[in-house]
Parts: structure tokens; sequence; C-alpha cells
DNA sequence: TTGACAGGTGAACGGATGATCACTATTGTA
DNA sequence: TACAATAGTGATCATCCGTTCACCTGTCAA
């Protein structure tokens, strides 16, 4: 019989210290945390949740920070039920901090409110929030929010004969043909939505 | 005339770096970040960020970790163009912070990855993250995350002859008639997407 | 039965880390 | 102008950290 691999239970242990500290445990605390006896046993089980990508290491100082997966869980995959057990109690407490989600650049990063049904079939709708990173250079292709006629305005970015158009998501709404310079205000990177209650 | 204190700044570079990293870096490289020529100047800013309330301690190692008010957001509501000052000028500035807008009972929510295009007709991709809350009671018209064959599936809630069913929100998919009692899972109650730079 | 492999042990090492302290520079205010 | 408060300097020190290496111990497949 298969010994089963304890890292998932691993894993699970490192998501609850992380939830609370939000950082990787230094690796005599994993080995205390995990029951093993020896700092070189946490080196190794990073190593292979590293591969699994869990973590990774950081550019900066070759620390180790958990990958989105890491925040992630897979319930539709791995969902089996098990008796009269709750299997989903054992999720109950995923660390998942939308913010470090969706946000990447903290400093130029701003929270606009959607208006407007024009851009409805790239599923942004009306009163949702735009997650938008100013100061990126916007690509063809990019969902921008320009400045047109002294408002802000999300549409996609396109070229059109050597010039940058915006196209509305919804056939009712006309393509954007700036007369003079196009004015990216940003980038969008998110989309944040609530439904009420 | 009083000099700016330009902890504000220091303390946007400190998320960048977060947002990379997701760490507070230790303090000789804040020092380089900030150009500080001492590693002391790092202790001291990170105590007063502390006061401020942007940093706090871990529990476990006295380590710095971010509080909530770190990942905070400006948010550009009520666009005005004022002449050639910068647009952000004029936006109103409210922090946001993204976790609290789209959760509201932290026990009881989870992120649960969507998977497939059975409800793109609501806005909702293959790929978003659906925030989900447990444990409250689902109304018809709700978007609900049930469980169909031992898998999590979301779809609207719907009531058809005195019985729930489940509508996907795609021509393409049918309606699911659960034979026995139907299962929620949760609510939910907002959407998290995030656009691939 | 054997051998390869995965996971864990224990110890040693060099370097990075946070704390501390006396001191300095700058700036607003009394 | 004088002074106090705030922000930053530079250096020391003990400690903690991650890496590395040889070695151990089960399990599974050949």
């Amino acid at each position: 019989m298969s010994v089963p691999n304890k890292d998932p239970e691993h894993l699970d242990r490192l998501r609850d210290y992380y939830a609370e500290n939000r950082r990787i445990p230094p690796f005599q605390r994993i080995a205390e945390l995990l029951g093993f006896a020896s700092k070189a046993a946490s080196s190794k089980l990073l190593e292979r949740l590293e591969s699994a990508g869990f973590v990774e290491r950081t550019a900066d100082d070759n620390a180790w920070m958990p990958t989105r997966r890491f925040f992630e869980r897979p319930l539709a995959a791995n969902f089996i039920r098990a008796g009269a057990a709750d299997p989903i109690e054992a999720s109950g407490a995923e660390p998942f901090l939308v913010d470090d989600y969706v946000v990447r650049t903290p400093s130029r990063t701003m929270m606009v409110p959607v208006r407007g049904d024009s851009m409805v079939d790239a599923g942004i709708h009306d009163g949702d929030m735009a997650v938008v990173e100013r100061g990126t250079g916007a690509k063809p292709g990019d969902f921008v929010v320009a400045i047109v006629d002294n408002e802000l305005t999300l549409k996609e970015l396109i070229r059109e004969r050597g010039r940058f158009v915006l196209k509305p998501h919804n056939p009712a709404y006309p393509v954007i043909r700036p007369k003079g310079e196009l004015e990216i205000f940003g980038v969008m990177v998110g989309l944040v939505r609530r439904y009420a209650s």
C-alpha cells in the first residue's frame, strides 16, 4: 500500500499560518508546525511545493512567497462527497485577499465605477468596479479608461488604419474616433462586482 | 512652510514591493528602495507606519506584516477636468478596500473559481472568481453555487412549478432540474476578475 | 531480493537580519 | 534667534536564517 503524500496537509498548515501572519514562515518554524526535526525537511518541502506551483521565490531576494494557486482551492475539481462529513468544512478558511488578487502595482492602481452598458458583451456591467492601473502603456486589445469629452470612458483600445480608436463591446454603441490625440487615463487590469443581497 | 511628510510616498513604494514579493522587505532593502543610508531609518519608518496603522507585527515572531489599511486603494469617482491639472487630483480619493467591498461576512465567504461559460450572458466568464457566501438563505433570482453530481455549479436559482431549478445564462446549456433535493453550497455575492497584462 | 527513490535527519557554515545607541541634520515654532 | 522635535546616520552585536552535505529509513517495482 502506498504512503499518502502529506504535502497537501502541510500546505494547509502553511495556509493557516499565512492567513494569520501574511508570510511564509521561516524554516525553523515550518519544522515546528509540521513536526519535522530538521530545517532541511522544510527546505525540501518548499522545493516540492514550488514544483507543484504553490510557492515561488521572490524576484527581489529569493525569499519564498505564495503563488496565486496557494490561495485557491480547486473546489469543483476535487469535490467528493464523503459520508456525513461536510466536505466543505475543510475548505472553510481559505486565505484569499482579493486586493492581492487584482491589484498589482498599488501605488498606480485606482478603482473606477463603471457606468452604462457599452461593454456588456465583454461581461462588464453598469455598476461594476473597474480596477485601473495608471501610467501603464496601453496596447491594442487592452480595455482602457480614456478621457473623452472630459469624462472617463471604458472601452477597448483598437488600432484602426494607424490610429487608436475606442471600441465599445455593445453593438448599440458607435466606435469612438477621437479627433485629437487619445488621452488614456489607465489600463483596466481587473473587475470587481457586487451582487445585491 | 511645512515640509511634506514623505511617509505616504514611502508607503507607496512598500505597497508596490509587497504586491510583487508578498512581504515587507528587510530593513536593508527598505533603505535601498527609499534611499536611506542606514537600516535604522527603515526601522524607525516602520514604527511610524505602525502608529499610523499601516503595518503591525506578527503574533508569531514579531516580524512586520501589513494591516488592512495597507491595502486600501483610492477611488476615482466624480471625474472633473480641471484645466491642466492632473485629473487624478480632481478625483475623489476615498480609500477603497476591495475585500471590504466584496466580502461582507468573512467567516462565511469563500472564493470559487468559475469554470466554463454557462453564465456568460450574465457577465460571468471562465476564469472569474466567484465570491460565495455560505449559510445564507438563497432566494429565487440569486446566483447560487449548487452541488450537482458531486460538483459545484454556478447557476441562477429559479422557481419553476413549485420546484427549484438551476438556470444557466447561456442558451447552449439546459436548465438543471435536480431529481432529489437541491443542495445549495452558497450564494454568489460578488465577482472578481483579473485581466492578463 | 535488490536497488532506486522519495522524504526526513543532523550538523556545520557564512551571511543577512533586527535591535540598539549615540550622534547629526533639518525644520517649525516659541 | 534659540530650541525642541522629527528624520536620518553609522556602527556594533547577538541571533536567526537558508544552504548544503552525508546519511538514514521506509516503500515500490523490477
